[in-house]
DNA sequence: TTGAAAGCGCTAACAA
DNA sequence: TTGTTAGCGCTTTCAA
């Protein structure tokens, strides 16, 4: 399987295949030498590098990462570990963190802890292993394997949500201020019962998102509902809030998915967004402005939120006795017809 | 950086910095004997074994991937590379890619080329670096990169399309025939010029979605537009159709991102999708049903492409000499109101 | 069944 | 400036 199948090379020539050896016979000079041209270390005759870089050309001499790795002791990888693939905020703060990481030369692996702790524990095991040089993550809850990634003194860098029980850089968006000011919002355009529908007890933005409406909106009895972060909770979260005796006029809705299930079910009692129900949702989307009415909503900086975090761990892997910082962001409200009689 | 700067144990003790020689020794046996009682192998003595996984979770001891790794001369890690990881209908595949992955032991990690055919050289490169044990991508124009891997003999599997110049396993929609039927869908409701917007010339899906629109629709002159798969190239694409003296009634549009810039572009014309212009897009989404009216789409099976390719990696990573073989997948037109008059 | 030892390919300390 | 060489941590022969 790793032999040249397919195209027959004279001589045993195998591109690809061949190491730094190879490199260095066919150039004539000590593997040392072949190591340090090729990775532009100053102290190498130019003549000699470019007899170094035309082998290497010549034979598509491909180094062995995982001897690299190994005899560094570090991968220049950073792992980033998100919550959810198919969330557009995550793959959002995922082009941030590539754009800085990219720059100075490290590539970034996507991972998907589908808010599952056991999951985000096992890839946090799998970039202990493969020695990466730092983790940024959304934590899903007390994740034990933070504590191994402190104790190996791995540098990381948390998103979204800070770690329970632990100090480290966290790049957050003040959404429960967010939250207040989007209630507010929805007050002022005189609606009068604000229900809100957030995630799940224990997830830092729900219950921040939480804590921002009831900063605003003083008797919330039988106005709350609580569900996954995805689009059939909130479904089920809205039929329930709205088929009550007394049901809300408006709603705050904490992310985008769950925008799309409040909306439907709106569709389905035939309440019209904005004009029968104020509806305000967390995390811009393309398609927020082609609904009929246009969504009103909090957008986050998800991308700012990328390069910041990518920025903190590159600092914090150069130097992991700095304090830890936290950085918080401001988020935007887009005002749009749905939360307008 | 890489002291336990954290916890301070007593001895000495550093939990995930251990080696497979302070578990050896703990256990009081040789090496050889941990890595046959950790990995499983069968000629080991249950209470060694016993003894070793105990030393083993004493001292967190994490295996060192690298050198696993360099010795096995491969790593169990499949790499996906796909074209933008903020369209949802390539976060299906990869979470297709991940349950079949995960069940047999290999991690996915994930690669964003941005339909770019440098970056994505660049990770084949990087996963050929890293000795990956197969790549899966959705290629960019014709890859120099795939080349490197057939030479080195890596597994791969293409998605979505397939690869220029060269046999491999590749998994595909039968995405002209979709076309061809989404347009006759159009034609039978009564639409009458049709027109078709669609990606990039030399992108296989964008120019067999135009041949599907073809075989069903034969004078369509000054009725195609190509732009980037993008909202915004889709957005003047459909101004520029809709804006001529004779302009569409009716239009196919090649994917959901450009669908947006399509919607929103009617709405500046104050066209109603249906009613003034049927509009049909590739890819469902989530919101396409909220939309006044909602879309009519080509649905396409994302998450079993993504299994699918998964399973032939596999099963090339287990054999490599298989012959390649094409796999198509059916898509499903949804009826929605925005192909109705 | 277990242990001793070689060696995967690379980098860096040391010598020349 | 260049070469020689040790050794990163693991797996896997080979020998016992």
């Amino acid at each position: 399987m790793t032999d040249c199948w397919e195209i027959h090379y004279p001589s045993g020539y195998c591109p690809g295949m061949s190491t730094i050896s190879d490199v260095a016979a066919r150039a004539g000079v000590s593997t040392a030498t072949v190591s340090r041209a090729l990775n532009g270390k100053a102290n190498v005759d130019p003549e000699l590098a470019a007899r170094v870089r035309q082998a290497a050309t010549e034979l598509g001499y491909q180094p062995n990462g995982p001897a690299r790795n190994l005899r560094r002791q570090e991968a220049a990888v950073v792992a980033l570990i998100i919550s959810d693939v198919e969330n557009p905020f995550f793959t959002a703060i995922a082009r941030g963190v590539e754009d800085v990481a990219h720059e100075v030369g490290y590539s970034v692996v996507l991972c998907n802890s589908d808010e599952n702790a056991d999951k985000e524990n096992r890839y946090i095991d799998i970039a202990i292993q493969e020695r990466v040089a730092g983790v940024i993550l959304s934590p899903s809850g007390p994740a034990a394997g933070v504590a191994k990634l402190a104790a190996r003194g791995t540098a990381y860098v948390a998103v979204d949500r800070p770690l329970p029980d632990r100090d480290s850089d966290v790049v957050l968006v003040d959404t429960r201020l967010a939250a207040a000011q989007a209630t507010a919002h929805l007050v002022a355009q005189g609606y009068e019962r604000i229900g809100c529908i957030t995630g799940p007890a224990g997830v830092r933005t729900a219950d921040d998102r939480l804590a921002g409406y009831r900063d605003t909106v003083k008797t919330t009895k039988n106005l709350v509902r609580r569900s996954e972060y995805k689009a059939a909770g909130a479904h089920r979260a809205a039929a329930s809030l709205l088929s009550q005796p007394n049901p809300p006029d408006a709603l705050l809705v904490a992310n985008n998915a769950m925008a799309v299930g409040v909306l439907r079910a709106l569709q389905e009692l035939n309440l019209r967004p904005g004009r029968d129900v104020g509806v305000v949702a967390f995390d811009d989307a393309p398609w927020a402005e082609l609904l009929d009415p246009p969504l009103t909503v909090v957008a986050q900086p998800a991308y700012e939120i990328g390069t910041e975090a990518a920025r903190l761990l590159l600092a914090r892997i150069a130097d992991n006795t700095r304090p830890p910082t936290v950085t918080t962001l401001g988020a935007r409200l887009i005002e749009r017809a749905s939360s307008h009689r």
